[in-house]
DNA sequence: CGCCTTTGACCCGCGC
DNA sequence: GCGCGGGTCAAAGGCG
């Protein structure tokens, strides 16, 4: 079984892409989005808090790739106290601030912590609340949640737990949200990079974000389901070393989009919750959006099964291994966007019932495993009501199937960026939403 | 042709 | 100083 590979998360980031490759960027002109969700993000405002600590993150201006990604696809709705998919459930939000050299992404970790609780149940039959990762960071700052009733302050102590001021798990206060609705991970998980702990050390002081969050088709669910929300950025993977202690390669990931950033990304999938992905963001982007991407050119999809997988497992020091499973087969991710690609072409809304189909087979999997991975939970939790079942939701699958062409950009562009032909979306974003002033964060976050 | 992934080698910080 | 382990480099090769 060979169905861990970081190499995988790569695609898993470019997922988000407009789920067209490369050339797909040109695709259509997409309807416009569920809701004028950007615009005045439900959250905006006292929903979310951050601890004050503020100190300048470097990160500000990051704009969350992730969730850039993501957010056009997941939220729209209004509600003050937590987002809703267009037609899906709620999502709460959760912002973290941490300090140090270590972020929680803010938007992103909302968009992560979402419930599924209520609201339509429309395409699913879970009515529990899902709540997704949150990632548990940052040595002592509080991380206060805006909306979650779930989880309310999340702290990391010295042993690198996550501490909820408020959470329905009991215990001693290390905590880890039921997993398997999808919640904060095992701190023991997930090292918090800090230099003052045993995590990821440092070569230079360098601030660094760290994201958590659900890795979509995880161990259970078929390989091609290896979905993951990935950022507008282009990433180029330079580099994967096995890391001690994990049984999951990093991932090392270099901003493509422009020559010269020292953007940086590191993907590894948490060693205790492999549906957990966990991504440390480095550096800044120096440039503007990215302008397009060509992501599949040269991505090996066809495992030259060659070395794959040194089974060097452990191997020494220095050398990049496959870690035990792959995720996902390239094949089938490519599979995935070639479909997708003969039913996308009408726009970045309209999705892939071939995707779906996969999703739903993750989802019926899933359920057989009683398992409820990240894509259930998104299947469930974003899958408007599209009676036709191709929307946002599915096309946001299709694209984390594989990317490239960042289905963001479709999703977010398509609508009125003119960005068309997909070939230079370069000063796009009219709205600013992207680049807005951090005072002017749409989002309210820091 | 450009961009990407893979992967062994190399570099570097850190603890002992 | 040495070894470990993480991070980066860069050559090789694939893909659109």
């Amino acid at each position: 079984m060979d169905n861990y590979t970081i190499g995988d998360l790569t695609d898993i980031f470019r997922a988000s892409g407009a789920g067209q490759n490369g050339k797909a960027n040109t695709v259509a002109q997409a309807p416009p989005p569920p809701v004028s969700i950007l615009a005045e993000p439900p959250w905006h405002g006292n929903n979310t808090k951050i601890n004050d600590d503020s100190f300048g993150d470097p990160f500000s201006n990051m704009k969350d790739p992730l969730f850039h990604g993501l957010d056009p696809v997941f939220f729209s709705s209004s509600s003050s106290s937590s987002l809703s998919a267009a037609s899906g459930p709620p999502v709460d939000i959760i912002d973290v601030a941490c300090r140090d050299d270590v972020f929680v992404p803010n938007m992103f970790t909302r968009m992560l912590h979402m419930s599924a609780a209520d609201s339509s149940p429309a395409a699913t039959g879970h009515h529990h609340h899902h709540h997704l990762p949150v990632s548990p960071i940052c040595s002592d700052s509080p991380v206060v949640t805006s909306a979650s009733s779930f989880v309310k302050e999340i702290k990391i102590n010295s042993s690198g737990q996550a501490l909820l001021g408020h959470h329905h798990r009991g215990g001693d206060g290390a905590m880890s949200l039921n997993r398997s609705k999808g919640c904060l991970m095992d701190s023991t998980d997930m090292q918090i990079p800090s230099p003052s702990s045993s995590g990821i050390k440092r070569r230079k002081s360098q601030a660094k974000k760290v994201v958590c969050i659900p890795a979509p088709a995880a161990a259970n669910s078929r390989a091609s389901g290896e979905v993951v929300p990935s950022d507008l950025w282009a990433w180029r993977k330079y580099g994967q070393k096995p890391i001690k202690g994990s049984p999951y390669p990093r991932g090392y990931y270099r901003c493509s989009s422009s020559k010269g950033c020292s953007a940086r990304k590191q993907v590894e999938r948490s060693r205790t919750d492999p549906n957990m992905l966990v991504i440390t963001y480095t550096s800044e982007h120096n440039h503007p959006w990215p302008t397009q991407r060509n992501a599949l050119a040269g991505s090996t999809r066809s495992q030259p099964s060659k070395a794959s997988s040194s089974s060097t497992g452990n191997n020494p020091k220095g050398s990049h291994s496959n870690p035990p499973p792959p995720l996902a087969p390239k094949e089938a991710i490519a599979m995935a966007k070639d479909q997708k690609m003969e039913t996308d072409s009408a726009s970045a809304n309209t999705t892939t019932s071939t995707v779906k189909e996969e999703i739903e087979e993750a989802e019926r999997n899933l359920e057989m495993n009683g398992g409820e991975d990240f894509n259930t939970e998104f299947s469930h939790s974003y899958r408007p009501s599209d009676p036709e079942g191709t929307s946002r939701s599915d096309d946001f699958f299709a694209d984390l199937g594989e990317i490239d062409g960042d289905p963001l950009n479709h999703l977010l562009f398509s609508h009125g960026f003119g960005g068309e032909g997909g070939k230079d979306t370069k000063g796009l974003d009219p709205f600013g939403i992207f680049d807005w002033p951090e005072e002017q964060n749409p989002f309210g976050v820091k």
